[in-house]
DNA sequence: CATGTCTGCCCC
DNA sequence: ATTCTGC
DNA sequence: GCAGAATGGGCAGACATG
């Protein structure tokens, strides 16, 4: 009621216009799109003349993360000052990025380097731990501070870091010793709360598998070779269970390369990142470059779980989409129960021209209400409904247990599947709705997969 | 007070 | 996260 | 190829509802 009575007399003393300014930002509406580096271009156009003077800008950037720190120097000392910005504990460094490939081939094509290193790839969060003597901070892969979410992280770093000071790079998982597997993603998520913060880190322990060190002994190794850097990583690392390197081989072919991914995917794991282990393989904060390469199973369609299915309603688009929808629900048909239950949004992987076309591929199902046979939470209701008619081929990484959709629904748990990372590949026209996936079909994916 | 629903976002 | 698009 | 802007699942916690 505060906040209705404060906006009501801001937007009561407002022009018009600043009417629907005030809207936006209170609704996330707002689409002026001005990231970090078109600020930076602004910086060099304004204060160097061209924005081809962004990169000595860019890299003080990349190494702070502070672009108040940035244009502070850059008025005060000039571009000199700029360039003798160091790398600083406690301020975060942006992470570096892997690029991806759609043939798994392409990995030693792309790469630049006879030799490489290929480690496991964690489906956690990215932490960037700071060690100043017993003093830690830990930064998220977007640099907020997460220290406090992770006291268990904390205590490891101080104590297991055998270095004064240092920067280290990797990946929060939660890790389960009784079975020897890693814990899905959302169980990890369970630690990102406000309160009873230590209760759950004692229930859901949090082990850090590091792949990279930035910063050590007050010097900084983001110009030195990843070989190097690894090497001197595993030196300061005083290896327990719930700390250690990434675990890794180095290959020099692409049967290397394959086998280990086998062996990750046999292990529970997301898949792999394939690092250059060229002269010039630096720590490259904040790109995404070839030296870093993903591959997970889901990039290669004839290895994933592609699904079949029946749109059942759409939520209309915002900003460049409106006026078309922005994303269809979609469903799985149970044939038992003869109904359809939802899997997942799907949003993504429409071009321009799918998207504009997708009200009049649906007018013919559109329906006033809920349709008889699907059944959706209130969550996951959508803007507009439709008779079970359009079939589409769905690609995704995985199943995932779901609160919000009713893919074989378990209404003691009050929990069915979705599917996670949903985009688009193509219309089925040929098929039927009552021949998409059926949710039995799913189930028998997710069980797969969780029991091996 | 218990339960249902919505929002924001340290995540992927 | 993934994907598409204008530059 | 970059930068931006669409969109996904899902969590905890805030808020609404009865």
């Amino acid at each position: 009621d505060q906040k209705i009575g404060l906006f009501a007399s801001m937007l009561g003393a407002a022009t018009p216009s600043e009417r629907r300014y005030l809207v936006r930002l209170a609704t996330g509406q707002m689409r002026l799109g001005a990231g970090d580096m078109t600020l930076l271009d602004a910086l060099a156009e304004a204060f160097l003349g061209s924005k081809t003077r962004r990169p000595p800008l860019e890299h003080a950037y990349n190494i702070s993360s502070d672009i108040g720190l940035v244009a502070r120097t850059l008025l005060e000392e000039g571009v000199a000052g700029v360039l003798a910005i160091p790398v600083t504990l406690h301020r975060p460094i942006r992470p570096m990025l892997t690029q991806r490939v759609s043939r798994i081939s392409e990995i030693p094509e792309r790469i630049g380097s006879s030799i490489i290193a290929v480690e496991e790839k964690y489906d956690g969060e990215r932490i960037q731990a700071h060690k100043d003597g017993d003093d830690v901070t830990l930064f998220s892969r977007r640099l907020t501070d997460v220290t406090h979410q992770y006291p268990d992280i904390v205590e490891h770093v101080r104590q297991r870091v055998m270095a004064d000071t240092a920067i280290l790079d990797g990946e929060a998982v939660a890790f389960d010793r009784d079975t020897e597997t890693y814990h899905p993603f959302q169980t990890l998520m369970r630690r990102r709360r406000k309160h009873r913060i230590k209760e759950v880190a004692d229930e859901i322990p949090a082990t850090y598998r590091v792949f990279d060190l930035l910063y050590v002994d007050g010097e900084p190794y983001l110009r030195r070779s990843y070989p190097d850097r690894r090497a001197r990583l595993e030196a300061a690392l005083s290896v327990d269970e719930r700390i250690s390197s990434a675990d890794r081989i180095l290959t020099g072919d692409l049967d290397g390369i394959q086998d280990f991914y086998i062996t990750c995917v046999e292990r529970g794991l997301e898949g792999i990142v394939c690092k250059s282990c060229a002269e010039d393989s630096f720590y490259r904060a904040g790109a995404r470059e070839w030296q870093w390469i993903k591959w997970k199973s889901d990039y290669g369609t004839e290895l994933a779980d592609t699904l079949d299915l029946v749109i059942v309603g759409a939520n209309a688009g915002r900003g460049k989409r409106a006026g078309t929808y922005g994303s269809v629900l979609c469903a799985a048909y149970n044939h038992d129960e003869d109904i359809f239950q939802t899997v997942c949004g799907m949003g993504s992987g429409f071009s321009d021209a799918d998207l504009a076309d997708l009200p009049r591929r649906l007018v013919g199902a559109k329906a006033d209400r809920q349709p008889a046979r699907v059944m959706v939470t209130p969550q996951a209701a959508p803007d507009f409904w439709f008779a079970p008619a359009q079939v589409v081929e769905v690609l995704g990484l995985e199943i995932t247990e779901s609160p919000v959709h009713t893919c074989n629904w378990d209404p003691e748990r009050r929990r069915g599947l979705a599917l996670r990372f949903p985009r688009f590949v193509r219309w089925r026209d040929e098929k039927n709705p009552e021949a998409a996936t059926t949710t039995a079909e799913i189930t028998a994916i997710f069980r797969r997969r969780r029991e091996g």
